[in-house]
DNA sequence: GAAGTCTCAAGTTT
DNA sequence: CAAACTTGAGACTT
């Protein structure tokens, strides 16, 4: 207590003009202090005790025998006592709608203008439109909250068993939860039956109203953000990543004055331009995100308004009700630091965060109840929905950390325990709620699939390519009785029968080890405009109107990465039948964007025997043609968003001499059964390399963007001039599509 | 008291 | 594995 006099008369000298009206008032709220943090040190003593007895680590800050923290806790300034002072009328003058999360701007509460950042990140802004879009998008810094409220000064570092029942009255009215806390406390605070009754009425009313804000927010922000928003954003962030890696790798990329990391330094410039979606923190569903998304970086959550903490594993907001904080956990990501159990598929017991060995003092720190854990707490009062995403490693690739969208769960019990390290931690048990499309369960299915743990329904054959590829291929029908599709002989490349049209011959680079990035002497790098296609994983940086790989007559080893689709299947696939639409394409190994899926193998054919091999009515179904007519689409970097590095961006028309026509329909691979959407998520790009002095064009496909296991693998077939009729503005195909998308243009050929 | 700056907790990625 | 890194909340300052 002394150390809050001498703080309280620093202060009270500090200002030159004070009442004594302002003294007396000063210490009244002094002698208020005292009994309050004298009552509550009671309260913590108390605590501790029953805490002792839970088994919790001797060295907690609850522990009599230690630094006793809630002194440190009571030396504070004086104007973190706020709530001990009256409310002035105004109060609740914060400038903030009390439905709104705290932090957010004002003039977000307009209604939100669907896909508003996207849209706006691809034109060129001028320095008043970006001031304009930064400040459309939240990038304002919001206007800080300092709501001072009961649980940050009245000391919160309490495990959930102990503070439950005795605090509730008061600390929070929201939280009393009369179901848990009757059976605890039950007889021992003595209080009348009708005082009890009163005070039971009153709880319930209170939760109902702060459940009824909460709703609100959910309603309040479910019409903004979108599937197309969401993807576009995505796409841009990881257009940018890769560029940067593919700058990084050839030494080209500034790293004296800058970070490092590709994907913060990705998020940098995206946030500076303003891309992002649903930033408005939201209760529910993220708009656009769907359950089994699949995500790569902890900062790709964020850039959709999934999980607004880069690293922390639990977002909440403070939401204003009755002039009070009260916190609500929004999404959570159990990434395996604590020891999650992560077992049944549904239900998921979370532990909090805070718990740690501190290198300095040589002790074990308890977790406390406060930032994300108290959030969590009054969320399973309040039982509110979260989002749940899962962070796992696949088995295929352990090195890779993947994120999926596991969909809404909500709280239904909550506990303390020892942690890993002998700290107190708390658990929350989170079940999902029902009624939602599987994600995390069919991630558990297909590793168990992998590793041989469960047989497959519905497998025809273990390997179609029938040992062609080095990963099998299976076949697929859990749907019908057909047993397998027509016959064709499995091929993975192209049977050329002469070589591809205007094309200089070369004889490849003469480079004597493996092509590297950024090398000024290899001649298939400077055919590629001097850039490396590839980054180090194999993954594809940009569209460009060609890709030059090393090929058979490069003197480089066959090792080179600049061979990428020429190394056959890298991806466990399946070919499986679908419901409406026969057979189809899918993968069972979760793909990053801009992996190289397969190369559209079979027969060049010329135009004229195009109907000569077809079927009865003369329609080769398994064609691919590089003539026919596709829609536009971006996928590479913004040079505008990356100007402080490049601006050097490739076209993304190809630029094919001669048009290139494969049939499958006799000899093929996976890529045969490759279903037709109008919002794909597979692009094909072309690819040219040499062999026998001669250079060939090759179709290869890559991902458009991350595609979970199971996910059906689609490209966009484009329209067949000839199926392009006269004078319609709008090319009609003969098939009927059934890709369900909202772009759907109703058919294709 | 509003609006700003500073610090810290949180863990990810290479 | 340790270094480098971001975001947002809350503390603190003007």
């Amino acid at each position: 207590m002394n150390n809050l006099k001498k703080r309280e008369i620093y202060l009270l000298f500090s200002h030159s003009i004070l009442t004594i009206q302002i003294i007396v008032y000063l210490l009244t709220n002094l002698l208020q202090l005292q009994q309050l943090s004298d009552k509550h040190s009671h309260e913590i003593k108390k605590r501790s005790g029953f805490i002792m007895e839970e088994g919790l680590c001797p060295s907690s800050v609850f522990s009599s025998g230690s630094v006793d923290k809630s002194r440190i806790i009571e030396v504070k300034p004086l104007r973190s006592l706020a709530p001990l002072i009256p409310k002035s009328a105004q109060g609740s003058a914060s400038g903030f709608s009390p439905f709104l999360p705290i932090g957010e701007p004002r003039e977000t509460q307009a209604p939100p203008v669907p896909n508003a950042a996207p849209i706006r990140s691809f034109k060129n802004p001028t320095v008043e439109d970006e001031t304009l879009n930064r400040a459309a998008n939240g990038h304002i810094p919001s206007p800080p909250q300092h709501i001072p409220s009961a649980p940050h000064h009245i000391p919160n570092p309490t495990p959930l068993r102990s503070y439950k029942s005795p605090l509730v009255d008061e600390e929070t009215p929201y939280g009393a939860n009369s179901d848990t806390s009757s059976s605890v406390d039950g007889g021992l605070n003595g209080h009348g039956n009708s005082h009890d009754q009163k005070r039971a009425a009153l709880q319930s009313q209170s939760r109902k109203s702060s459940q009824k804000k909460i709703r609100k927010i959910q309603e309040q922000s479910d019409n903004d953000g979108g599937r197309e928003s969401v993807n576009s954003v995505l796409m841009t962030f990881d257009s940018i990543r890769r560029r940067l890696c593919q700058l990084e790798d050839a030494n080209q990329l500034d790293t004296q004055n800058a970070i490092k990391r590709a994907d913060l330094r990705a998020n940098n410039a995206m946030t500076f331009k303003g891309i992002r979606t649903n930033s408005r923190k939201r209760v529910g569903v993220a708009p656009g995100v769907e359950i089994g998304d699949i995500f790569f970086f902890r900062i790709e959550l964020c850039l959709v308004g999934l999980h607004g903490q880069s690293m922390s594993g639990i977002d909440y907001v403070n939401i204003k009700c009755e002039d009070k904080d009260l916190p609500v956990a929004l999404s959570i990501v159990s990434s395996g630091v604590y020891d999650d159990d992560a077992e049944d598929n549904d239900i998921l017991i979370y532990s909090g965060q805070g718990e740690h060995f501190n290198k300095k003092d040589k002790h074990i720190v308890d977790q406390k109840l406060q930032r994300g854990n108290l959030a969590l707490d009054r969320s399973s009062q309040q039982h509110n929905e979260i989002r749940v995403i899962r962070g796992l490693r696949d088995v295929g690739n352990k090195s890779v950390k993947i994120y999926v969208y596991d969909g809404l769960y909500k709280i239904q019990d909550s506990w303390t325990e020892k942690g890993q390290s002998g700290g107190g931690i708390f658990k929350y048990k989170f079940v999902r709620l029902p009624g939602q499309p599987s994600a995390f369960a069919n991630w558990k299915m297909v590793q168990k699939w992998k590793a041989g743990l469960l047989s497959r329904s519905g497998l025809i054959l273990a390997d179609l390519s029938t040992g062609v590829e080095s990963i099998p291929v299976s076949l697929i029908n859990d749907v019908d009785n057909e047993k397998g599709p027509a016959f064709f002989t499995y091929l993975c490349s192209l049977r050329h029968s002469k070589p591809y049209g205007l094309m200089q011959p070369s004889h490849g680079c003469s480079c004597s080890k493996a092509c590297t990035p950024g090398c000024p002497n290899c001649s298939c790098i400077q055919r590629n405009g001097g850039d490396f296609p590839y980054i180090a994983n194999g993954i594809l940086v940009s569209r460009k109107q060609m890709i030059y790989e090393c090929g058979p007559m490069c003197q480089c080893l066959p090792n080179c990465k600049n061979r990428v689709s020429q190394s056959g299947l890298k991806l466990h696939m399946e070919v499986f039948r679908t419901k409406d639409r026969g057979w189809g394409l899918r993968s069972l190994d979760p793909i990053r964007a801009g992996t190289f899926i397969c190369e559209y193998a079979g027969e060049v054919i010329d135009r004229a025997n195009v109907s000569q091999n077809g079927n009865e009515e003369g329609i080769d179904e398994y064609v691919f043609d590089t003539s026919r007519i596709f829609e536009p689409f971006k996928w590479n970097y913004e040079p505008n968003i990356l100007e402080e590095v490049s601006s050097k961006c490739s076209s993304e028309d190809y630029d094919i001499p001669s048009p290139l026509i494969i049939s499958a329909r006799n000899v093929g691979n996976v890529a045969r059964f490759m279903n037709h959407s109008c919002a794909p998520n597979v692009f094909w790009q072309p690819v040219l390399y040499e062999e026998n002095n001669q250079s060939f064009l090759h179709i290869a496909f890559f991902a458009l963007r991350h595609i979970s296991p199971l996910t059906e693998l689609t490209y966009d077939y484009g329209i067949a001039r000839s199926g392009h009729a006269e004078g319609s503005s709008t090319p009609k195909g003969r098939n009927k599509c059934l890709c369900g998308s909202s772009k759907c243009r109703g058919s294709f050929c």
